[in-house]
DNA sequence: TTATTATTGACGAATATTGACCTTAAGCTT
DNA sequence: AAGCTTAAGGTCAATATTCGTCAATAATAA
């Protein structure tokens, strides 16, 4: 992995370590000069690698004093919940297993009751607009359901 | 951040914060002799800054004795957070302003930024289903988008 | 070979700063 | 009371500085 993308990627992601802060601001020209490509590079690594499902929250600002920050969120969680999410959700759940596994992650103190919230709201209207709008099968709704439910645990779960 | 709005801005919230009022009046000539500015960067500070999405109010009066105030609401009231909510998404949002709203709600401290990334993970999901599974118009992504949104941020902003 | 990922560059959009010119209100002066 | 003067604040356009998007192309992986 000797790709630009990666250099940048790698670079990005020490300057989090090493300041030790929830966040970084970054130049995108200076960062684009630094390693010798176009500033639009720099908008690719970020697309491709700081994405929300990753964890990461980006902002950023144009004009005069313009940065682009990344937020890392979640910075110590263990590997192991990540698998154990994986295992948990499988390919295809309904809406009952969903409830039963946001409990579960409750009690446990792994999210909040907010959070559960939210991502019981997201899933049912998910749930809704494939059945009402879109006639899809009920079992192409579960898939969605795991696949939708995977990638908001991942993002809280995953650095 | 050094840049001249950022100062002005974060003195503007520290005199609102050290007032414990619920508003201060400013004198915009005053202001800009402090920073060594002209008189219209103020004006480009407030409608920059201190806008109604951020959860502030602005009069002034021109002429002798003129000021300008900067009000902030206080919405403590989860039916005057709803409504806010209701005007700020819409009928229709793409997801650049959904970022805007996020990170302004989050600076609020309405949503806290695990909450802001499983936000931006269901819309991101939803957005994708929607345009490569499903290949919806983008104004219709957009309406969908609008009332995800909605519906998440009530769920947390009611209670 | 085909599909995905990475790289580049032309063009566009947003933000910050400044200054010239306009409008409004209060207080005098007559 | 009307008009003048002075003291605010407002608007708008020009300019500079960043970042973003999109499509073409190249490289890599399947």
């Amino acid at each position: 992995m000797a790709s630009l993308t990666g250099i940048i990627e790698k670079h990005i992601e020490e300057l989090l370590e090493r300041a030790n802060e929830e966040s970084v601001f970054l130049s995108r020209k200076d960062l684009a000069e630094r390693f010798g490509c176009v500033p639009s590079q720099i908008n690719y690594v970020i697309r491709s690698r700081f994405t929300p499902e990753r964890g990461y929250i980006v902002e950023s600002q144009r004009g005069g004093h313009g940065y682009i920050r990344v937020i890392r969120l979640c910075m110590d969680m263990p590997e192991a919940r990540a698998n154990h999410i994986e295992e948990l959700v499988g390919d295809s759940v309904n809406e009952q297993d969903i409830r039963r596994i946001l409990a579960n992650l409750q009690r446990r103190k792994l999210i909040t009751a907010r959070e559960r919230l939210l991502i019981e709201v997201a899933v049912r209207f998910q749930e809704e607009i494939g059945r009402d709008l879109l006639d899809l099968s009920p079992y192409k709704r579960d898939s969605l359901h795991a696949e939708l439910l995977k990638r908001l645990l991942r993002s809280l779960v995953l650095g």
